[in-house]
DNA sequence: ACCCCGATCGTA
DNA sequence: ACGATCGGGGTT
């Protein structure tokens, strides 16, 4: 390799400012890594940015509080489709709730952004899926899009891991004796 | 066409 | 502890 060509593989001043973008392999991981090492990672979506501070991992076919764990249906389709991509739903009939795709395409699985340390005004700890899609302008209009490729809607990686505590997920009937639930310890 | 329920939130 | 509010999914 030539000097040259080694100096121009290397990032620019401006870019090593700011981290690169989790990118696909990361996404593809098992769910329960991804629910983990995102906490500490910052959601950026149009001019807000925040770190995650709280996830819970839906896991396939065989998780019963997964949305496809009776198989693919309109809402849940996404689901089956390549790591990285958003799965926004609404919930309740008046809430939404992000999930990441994660898994090797054809694989149903998410983890579910719980919890957001915002550090774009009004730099407030949104604390559940519904109150930080509301505060963000997150809508099933923004579903289905891949992360690892918008412009403005994408994360960037936990500098260092988080401490957290596993405790079960919330607001769920079946499935509760899973540890899936993933929440950052103050301070963040 | 109908019915039940839900990965929530705010108030009581 | 409970009501708001409506789309999704299963059943008739």
């Amino acid at each position: 390799m030539t000097s040259h060509s080694f100096l121009s593989s290397l990032p620019s001043a401006s870019e090593s400012l700011a981290s690169e973008k989790l990118g696909r392999d990361f996404f593809r991981q098992d769910t329960l890594t991804v629910s983990r090492e995102l906490l500490g990672a910052t959601l950026v979506f149009g001019p807000h940015r925040g770190i995650i501070t709280e996830t819970e991992a839906y896991i396939g076919r065989d998780d019963p509080a997964c949305h496809a764990a009776r198989g693919r249906t309109k809402r849940n389709a996404v689901m089956f489709e390549q790591a990285g991509l958003s799965y926004i739903y609404l919930i309740y009939g008046m809430y939404h709730c992000l999930n990441i795709v994660t898994e090797e395409e054809g694989f149903p699985a998410a983890v579910l952004i719980r919890g957001l340390h915002l550090t774009t005004p009004p730099q407030s700890h949104l604390d559940g899926p519904g109150k930080l899609c509301r505060e963000l302008g997150l809508t099933r209009e923004h579903n289905a899009r891949d992360l690892t490729e918008e412009k403005d809607f994408y994360l960037l990686p936990a500098p260092s891991p988080l401490p957290h505590v596993t405790t079960p997920r919330i607001g769920i009937s079946q499935g509760t004796d899973k540890l899936w639930r993933f929440a950052a310890t103050p301070p963040y």
